[in-house]
This record gives structure tokens, sequence and C-alpha cells, in this order.
DNA sequence: TCCTCCATCTCGGCT
DNA sequence: AGCCGAGGTGGAGGA
């Protein structure tokens, strides 16, 4: 890992051509050849950068880019798309290295499948004498999340998303009116279930006949783990 | 813009939770109270981050943190979702501010409002004696990209994308089937442009009637202007 | 390997 | 401010 803080400027061309004006920036070079453009500002994207695996060449610059001001140029290339990011570096006010070995990595939790694990955990979510069937319900047109039966034994059709938007109303329209032309599931009714549900998807979902059911993360994390978190 | 080597632990709770393991990494500190957290690999995603607007607080270690190992703790809370990232730091290898000014920020070209444009332009790379009608044409459902006319005068609609598959099909599908309840446009024939078509999305398009058109943008780009490019 | 879907997406445009 | 779509999306999981 080699840190530089340098007035530069950075041309890109690959699948869009972009370039950067002169500036001060950081730059972030990784031991996989990939480098990052930071400037002091936006969030986590780089203003520019080479994903790996891509190789970095320093090169001589050019009379015409001595006389523009660059000191050094960097040439990072992609080894197999073949995007290449110029470097013009003019003043360098910082050039560092630092060994930093492998990362153990980041652990996650909270996501979608998680969601679903808890809900299928916690079927009465749904409503009372729910019992669950089947998770990741395999069909021609992809996987069901969740189906489970109702207090009458009717089919019920689970679609989860973080976020419910149209999309995941669209997702469960298919996969019922797939399910209901089984005789042996028919009639199958849908639930929507989401963190949050968009306005225009719960329209949607409603006028379809299909039910809106919205998650509390916080509250089925709690009845799910009566351990006490680990962090 | 502060710059911080140190081995650290990280935790977050916002959206998820979320914890990094004790390990040397890149501390990247924004003006705007951001940080991101960076291993010596990945692409340009850190590993763990906290978006603007933020705000560091530097903590004084609880005994049970002392007792880790830890020798400083920051708590950066995003101001409006109160999601929080904690960062232990043990061993400090680093710790450098510099001062970088605003950026003026990337300049792009080649993406789709460009295609679009240049196509308007050369509306006759659809063939010979098309006409331009409308660019964003309106509808219920969105802006269709381009209507034009052919030779016989009959109307025609133009989804651009830069990588055509299959949704970008669906979406035309869409716009036609709209306009096609029209009288005083239909019928309309769609063309799919991008410059470059997956083979599904091609299948799909030419069983739907809908004609699929490869757009060579660096030809495009040589027809539109006649001035050298800048760099 | 390719393909598909998710993301603490980010980012821009528009309503 | 919210909504929607694109991205040099990146990243993960399955066929």
């Amino acid at each position: 890992m080699r840190l530089v803080v340098a007035t530069c400027t950075v041309q890109y061309t690959g699948r869009l051509t972009a370039h950067l004006p002169l500036a001060k920036r950081v730059l972030m070079l990784k031991g996989d050849g990939s480098i990052l453009v930071h400037s002091d500002g936006g969030s986590y994207k780089p203003l520019n950068w080479m994903s790996p695996p891509a190789s970095l060449e320093e090169c001589e610059p050019t009379e015409e880019q001595t006389d523009a001001g660059a000191s050094r140029v960097w040439k990072v290339t992609h080894k197999k798309t073949g995007d290449a990011l110029t470097v013009q570096l003019h003043e360098v006010e910082s050039d560092q290295s630092f060994e930093l070995g492998i990362d153990p990595g980041l652990v996650k939790d909270g996501v979608e499948s998680h969601l679903q694990e808890m809900l299928a955990d916690q079927i009465e979510t749904l409503g009372d004498g729910f019992r669950l069937w089947r998770r990741e319900y395999m069909t021609a047109i992809g996987p069901v999340d969740i189906l489970a039966q109702d207090s009458d034994g009717a089919t019920v059709a689970v679609e989860i998303k973080r976020r419910g938007g149209v999309d995941g109303v669209e997702q469960l329209t298919r996969y019922l009116e797939l399910l209901n032309r089984d005789p042996k599931l028919a009639p199958v009714s849908g639930v929507f279930a989401a963190q949050e549900i968009k306005p225009q998807a719960r329209t949607l979902a409603e006028d379809r006949g299909i039910r809106c059911l919205v998650l509390d993360y916080d509250e089925m994390r709690g009845v799910e783990s009566n351990v006490p978190r680990l962090f």
C-alpha cells in the first residue's frame, strides 16, 4: 500500500473517457496494481480509479507533459480490458509505503437472507396458525422465498425484500401466476414482506390482492435470539 | 484530509451490523466527517465506511477496550440516520493531515445521454430517409429515448442503451405497446440500439419484431466532431 | 466460467 | 425532498 499526496491530472479511457483537471489529491496504490484517486469529499467512491488486476508503469514524461508541469507520469492499465488510467504528477507533497498484510475481511449481518431465515422461524408473524411449508421453493422462473400454509391449509407465497419496490411486486405476481396453474397448490395467495414498502408498490400489490407486511428487523432479531449480541 | 495507518477493529451498526477483526489498515478521514477503511486489496469499495454528513468523536477507551489493546477509540456517527461506526485503534503507524481544497471534479464523456445526442444528430444511422421526430418523448410510463419517422413516414421508437440486455428490450416493448394504442402514431415499430447487444436480448427483441442496431461509439464520435479530441 | 440479483450501493436527473 | 434509472457499477451466490 502506497499513499501519495500530490497535485495531479488524471485521464481515463475505457468504457468511457473522463479526465480530472489539475488539483491536489490523494492517490492510493494497492498491492494488486489498482489505484484510487480521492479528493477531500464525496463518499466512498473515488473520483477516478483502476480496478485490479492492473499494473502500474512509471514513465518518463514527454516534453509536452514536462512543459505542462508534470514531474512524473504513471500509466495504470487493466490487464484484461485494456482500460488505461494516466496520472500526471506535478508537485508531490507526500509519498509513503506501508505493509498491511492480508485483511481478514468484513463480517456481515442483517441482509435479505437473514430476514428470510428469521421470517421462516417466526412464520406466525404472517398470522395465527400459519405453518412453514418450504423455503426457496424452486419454480421454472426462479425460487419463491417462502411457501406457507394459512390456518385453513391454503397455500401462501411470500416474497421478501429489504426495501419493497414495484419490481418485487411484479416478481411475486409472476410466481403467483405460475403457482396457481398447479392444481395441487391453487389457490395460492401472496404476501409481500419487506422492512420498508414503497407507496407505489403497496398500491400495486393491494390492487392485485397481495397482502403487504412490514417487517421490523430489530423486533424480529429480538425474538430470534435470547443470546445477547456478540458486539 | 487525514490519513492514518494503524492496526484497528471496526464496528458498524446501521442498515446492517458488521465488524472488522483486528488488522492493519488505512483510515481516510475526509473534511466532511466521512471515513473510509481500506485494506491493501479489493476494489474501490472500502471494507467499511461512513458516508457524509458525519461527525467524528475521539473517545477515551473504556477499561474493557484498553484491556483489549485499544489506545484510542473513534465514534463516527451519521448526522441524520444515526448510523454509527466505531474504530478501536491499537498501534498507530502513521497519522498525517493534508489540505486538499475543493476538487474541480470529474469530466465525463461517452455515456448513454451522449449516445442519444449523437444518434439524434445522425438519425440516418437508422436507415436512409429517417427523420428525427422527438427526443425524450414523454409517455405515462416514462420517456421514449427517440421517436423517428422512416422513409415511409411510419413511426419508429428507439431505445438506447450502452449495454443492451433483456431489461432494455422489455422497456422498449412496454413503450411500443403503449404507443401503438395511439391511433395518431400506430403502427409504431421498434429499434433497440446499443453499443453492445447481448445474445439473449437480441433473440428476445427479434422474436418481438424489434430491430437491433449495434452502435459504434468511436465511429459516431468521429462523424460527430471534426474538432480533434482535447486529450 | 457466466449469469443473475443485491447493495450501508453511489450518483445524477427530474418532479 | 423523494423517486427513478444508470453505473467504468462491485460483490456474492448459483447454474
